[in-house]
DNA sequence: TTGTGACTTGTAGTCCGTG
DNA sequence: GCACGGACTACAAGTCACA
């Protein structure tokens, strides 16, 4: 009866998408321009913030760069 | 002149895989036992390990829960 | 017990569009 | 600005024989 970690019975995927948009919301770029600043397409971005990729550990590490947070903080509470 | 815990210049691949290294000796188990309680081929691990292979989120998701701690912990000091 | 090269299959990731 | 889809190409996933 515990919920490992993080946010309800989403999959990671899901979990992960809804992060990283909060985040890069507050950073007040659009998905194009978050997009294009770490070099991503735009449409990879759009589908892995709808939890509907599972991106690899490089494109992972890019998008912490892109929010300038580390690997920790980005998957801190999930 | 030390450098603190993470940063380095190795790859993130290298990182993650001397990160899950440590995390699975501290456990005690071989490669081969670790591999089959996440039910993972013994073969991958090791490239993993090795920083040959660019994981993916759900495959770094069992290994976390593999090595029971949470995604957080796993990228601690990475 | 672990490392590695080679391989096939599935999907990550790119690029072109649309409403 | 975003969600979605089609059609691709590059590479991760997964397995094996052998060192």
């Amino acid at each position: 009866m515990f919920n490992h970690g993080g946010g309800l019975h989403l999959n990671i995927q899901k979990e992960f998408g809804l992060r990283i948009q909060q985040l890069r919301k507050a950073t007040g770029k659009s998905q194009e321009k978050f997009a294009l600043s770490i070099d991503m397409d735009r449409t990879y971005l759009a589908s892995i913030e709808a939890g509907k990729r599972n991106p690899a550990l490089q494109n992972i590490k890019k998008i912490a760069d892109g929010l300038e947070i580390s690997l920790s903080d980005l998957f801190r509470d999930l």
